[in-house]
DNA sequence: GCCAACGTTGGC
DNA sequence: GCCAACGTTGGC
């Protein structure tokens, strides 16, 4: 399994948005950048992720799970774009900034760090797990659901 | 609200 | 195929 980070500015669309959809979940659609989608394509069912707040927040909030491999976006005319479908699997318990991410050397290569920009990316096992320490996340409970 | 960093576009 | 111009993202 590996592991994502997920980037949403919370006033278009935010971790309680996730959550309401329940096991729908959402299809992560908008995604305008080739790097980006070339981590979706590379996304399986079962995969985790983090959900992280851009713009308002800048912090870590919420696990996700990919529940569908990248598809083909139904609204892109040019056939070009895809996306995966997410769901909320757990909230963060105290969610950890880009502050505290920054803050701690074990993280310093992460991408959030080093290209901000990059709305989808890769976490790394040991980077995933620091911040699951850090937010509170256990980790038992997550690989049993 | 500003601006740096980055990606994309289009003229040559 | 290069590179200047432009648009967008996201931290501050």
């Amino acid at each position: 399994m590996q592991t994502w980070l997920f980037k949403s500015e919370p006033d278009v669309f935010s971790w309680s948005d996730l959550v309401a959809r329940g096991a729908k979940g959402e299809a992560w659609d908008g995604v305008r950048n080739y790097q980006a989608r070339n981590n979706m394509r590379a996304m399986k069912v079962g995969d985790l992720g983090f959900f992280y707040h851009s713009n308002e927040g800048k912090e870590i909030v919420g696990i996700v799970r990919v529940i569908a491999p990248a598809h083909p976006e139904a609204k892109d005319e040019t056939g070009k774009w895809e996306c995966v479908d997410v769901e909320a699997v757990v909230p963060v318990p105290s969610p950890v900034s880009l502050d505290a991410v920054k803050a701690n050397p074990k993280l310093s290569d992460m991408v959030l760090v080093n290209n901000s920009r990059l709305s989808v990316q890769p976490v790394a096992a040991d980077e995933w797990k620091e911040i699951c320490k850090m937010g509170g996340v256990d980790l038992k409970k997550l690989k049993g659901s």
